[in-house]
DNA sequence: TCGGAAAGTGATACCTAATATCGATTAGAG
DNA sequence: CTCTAATCGATATTAGGTATCACTTTCCGA
């Protein structure tokens, strides 16, 4: 198991997105037939930007030039090519952040907001494994783990 | 691993809520201070009738003698009290089904939509052994199980 | 058994998150 | 450069759920 994303106490700053993170992110679209437009380029960018799961509302705070639609029309368009993994909140708020590739867990922090992916974890052959054996066939899942981060410890 | 709650194929026939489920429950609330009123206990009844996890809507339309803002609050106040568990779909739709006490997870069918409690699953265990290596400490989770059931299952 | 404080109710207004609509705009293949 | 499908954005709409508040009910204590 191991953490890979960076997180810190109080608030975040957001950092510059890499030009070459956003451009990696067009081009995987691009692959897929979609073109490379300046909003969805806009939402990329600024969700890159985010140091910690953010919800679509932000960003089109953080974007008034981008309507709401094409905001939240490219969040689903990311989610669905991978790009961006959804994470649910413990009071159901669906939040967004980039994904770090591979099948992944989420532990969100209830004090800062950051999410550490926990990798490497054998979590769905055990329940693939338990279900089997009550004669169901897992076919996804969804799991969130909440809790403290290191720094958030006490 | 056991399955502990019925399911059926196709439609689902609400059983008449036996009259001890609603009296225990009734008793359960009453035991934390909470009132034995009508409309509470109609929801009580609506609820523990259902053979597989509903909604809160789908409570108010067999209900409609009952507010609406009632059925919310009573739903609230089963989960609240242990009574009812809150499950999540794959769509992130929210349902209600009453708890057979204790922990346990939900094996959610996509075809006919019954729910399996997985019991005696050390899940829980790994996952926070997991976290802790990564110095995250763990308080709570939110799992669900997707795939088919028994008799759903080809 | 009765009176009243507190809990509970329900009609309704409101709120938030998200999707649907649809005419205008734009990317990018040829 | 042209054309068409993809995309956009302003806006309306929907779904699901909470807040308000005057009225009703429960049930405890005298």
């Amino acid at each position: 198991m191991v953490i890979s994303t960076p997180k810190h106490k109080g608030h975040d700053h957001p950092k510059p997105a890499s030009a070459a993170v956003v451009d990696d992110i067009v081009a995987q679209l691009a692959r897929r037939g979609y073109r490379d437009t300046e909003p969805r380029r806009l939402v990329i960018s600024a969700a890159a930007a985010q140091g910690r799961p953010f919800t679509a509302e932000e960003l089109c705070t953080i974007l008034p030039c981008v309507g709401r639609a094409t905001v939240y029309r490219g969040l689903r368009l990311l989610v669905e090519t991978d790009q961006v993994c959804r994470v649910l909140l413990e009071d159901r708020e669906l939040r967004y952040q980039l994904s770090h590739q591979g099948h992944h867990h989420h532990m969100l922090c209830a004090i800062c907001g950051a999410s550490a992916d926990l990798v490497d974890c054998d979590v769905e052959d055990i329940l693939r494994a338990a279900a089997d054996q009550a004669g169901f066939r897992m076919s996804g899942h969804w799991l969130e783990i909440y809790g403290r981060c290191n720094e958030c410890a006490d």
